[in-house]
DNA sequence: GTTAGCACTCTGATAATGTGAGTGCTAACG
DNA sequence: CGTTAGCACTCACATTATCAGAGTGCTAAC
């Protein structure tokens, strides 16, 4: 039922590029302006059985044609060659992730902000979620007479930090003892082995390691997911979000995290770069827009999505090397700080630079 | 020059309620409603007075009465008795802050959600930025090899990661050895402090106070402010942003930190709540824009600012309770983290409860 | 299968018109 | 002298009519 002719297909892709261009519904004079050495009249027969296939659409009688999603869905799978973002964006973009040094949360935000700027549109990047969290190293501090804190270092970098209101007051030798040896019990272990311990300490002990489970538990749970978030006001300037009406969903779209949070954590489960297109009929609150997502992270250990956002009308070439491409980078840079095999070879070339 | 008579500003304060009720021009017709025992013309004659007086204005010859910059000025000050948020919003805004738990950023993400929510407003609230920062304690734990992380809780409970990449593997012990070593000669010290102990050192520890100082410096120049946002659904139903244009200001506004960041941190200069009303012709970026804003904090200790954006048409009385509410709540909170004399009257009365 | 020609349809811009809300002014009133 | 009824005047806004233009579908000829 997706057969078309090689004509078709290519009047489907001009179409196409030109509406993504213009936003204007596109008649058949404008196509057989690309030289096509057919009259204006075959055009539109063919866009007639475009249409009939439900790939192209009129808003009105006697506009032009507009894609549909299924339109797009073709173009994506059928008509668009991958191509790779050009070399010296690739050199900006890792010039700019060197210069902000090496911290997680300033890559994530760096990250939405590349996306945003290098594909026109909204971005989102969620933060890593590990598979099954695992401690890396705990650590009690004397904020001041009864109240202390608790840093939690979990594998790969994420740090937690959990305020601890003491029973007694304790001084920071004590309180640094406590955390050796819980270290020395703990370290490399998951909630379970955390919980295991519990048994075989006194009671403040236990309600330190309690606490430490809740925080590993949160982590898992993913309920301390981070959004990052840029760029919304790329595709505010988007004709399609010229109504006030269509302007306020997107913009609750980008500020409601449940809904990004869910779709993203979805993303998760397969592997590279996804096209969403208008919702794909399952998330109607995004009816009017299309996603580019992709994983990022090490698989099995770490892993988080991102993506952009923006109209169905959408570049979708550029947005998924940029996608593809950032992704890539964010996945490099922390296989670096988790793998313990491979070599640090992002870091490692960064300092040699 | 601002001498108006009281009927002047009755009827000034009521056009003013009308007008932010209805968001439409105010004739004399519905003053007249208002049963202030007088007949239209009579209102029309003062309503004429006090455009003279630039307070009103008139959107074209034969539309109602608007208040102007001015008018909402004279109205804040002087129109306006200063009321209290209602007990019982009191209650739940601080039964909210319970739930979440001790942790500042917690905390500033959901005072930036009560503000936005309660005023009805977009919110803006800035982490604390401490007047000169104080190391707490610092630690470095091993991430492998030769990767390690550098913890950095400075006074109040702000924690900053970096990674340091070592020249050679040490083990945690020895980290740990040398964390504590740093901490007995630099704990409880400013930036000063901590760069007069770079020359007691070894090259390593040299290096580690190296990035310390960097973080903290950091820290003092504020670079690393966060901003938390939220609500900006809340304005963009308002009418004054129904234009694709002003829309795209407002959420430009609201995106972009470095003017808020700005304007905020003037703030700090000054106590209590305070409103700025259109820009006051200094921000010309936020013209169409009125904000209620104040500092929270310890002052002289740590200091943050928070505040609701909404329109010139905003119910000033909600806003301003709303804000010196939040703003109170919030420096309670953590005076009871920093100060070291007080007693830790609300984190205990939450315990009690 | 392709194409020229043509009638048809629908949008969007422009102008004409009417309605209504609200004003400023004037003259009368207590 | 402050207040008020009455009235002419002014705009914004909605409604309607009109027109040009872009683009289509169809038909008949190539």
């Amino acid at each position: 039922m997706d057969d078309l002719t090689t004509r078709q297909q290519l009047i489907l892709g001009l179409v196409i590029r030109e509406y993504i261009a213009t936003a204007q519904p596109v008649g058949s004079k404008t196509i057989q302006g690309y030289g096509l050495g057919v009259s204006s009249a075959t055009i539109r027969n063919e866009m007639a059985v475009l249409e009939e296939h439900g790939h192209l659409a009129q808003p009105h009688t006697s506009a032009g044609r507009v894609p549909t999603e299924r339109g797009y869905r073709y173009f994506v799978e059928r008509l668009m060659r991958e191509s790779h973002l050009p070399l010296d964006e690739q050199r900006t973009i890792r010039h700019q992730f060197h210069q902000v040094g090496v911290d997680l949360e300033q890559w994530m935000r760096l990250a939405a902000s590349v996306l945003a700027r290098t594909a026109q549109s909204a971005a989102v990047v969620t933060s890593l979620k590990t598979e099954q969290c695992r401690l890396r190293h705990l650590e009690l501090i004397s904020i001041r007479d009864n109240l202390g804190m608790l840093l939690i270092v979990l594998e790969g970098g994420i740090v937690q930090q959990q305020v601890l209101s003491l029973d007694e007051a304790m001084s920071q030798e004590t309180l640094t003892q406590i955390a050796n040896r819980l270290n020395d019990m703990c370290v490399g272990g998951s909630v379970q082995r955390v919980r295991s311990c519990v048994r075989q300490v006194g009671a403040f002990e236990q309600q330190v390691l309690k606490v430490v489970m809740q925080v590993m538990k949160r982590v898992d749970d993913e309920a301390g997911m981070h959004l990052y978030r840029d760029g919304l006001l790329n595709i505010l300037h988007q004709p399609e979000f010229a109504l006030p009406e269509s302007a306020r969903n997107v913009v609750h779209l980008f500020e409601d995290r449940t809904l990004l949070e869910d779709l993203l954590t979805e993303m998760l489960e397969v592997g590279g770069v996804q096209v969403i297109i208008g919702g794909e009929g399952r998330w109607t609150e995004l009816r009017e827009c299309s996603l580019v997502v992709s994983p990022y992270g090490v698989s099995g250990e770490a892993t988080g999505a991102l993506g952009v956002m923006g109209p169905m009308r959408m570049p979708y070439g550029r947005a998924i090397s940029t996608v593809r491409y950032v992704a890539g980078l964010l996945s490099d840079l922390f296989r670096d700080l988790y793998g313990g095999q491979q070599e640090l070879s992002t870091l490692e070339e960064w300092k040699r630079e």
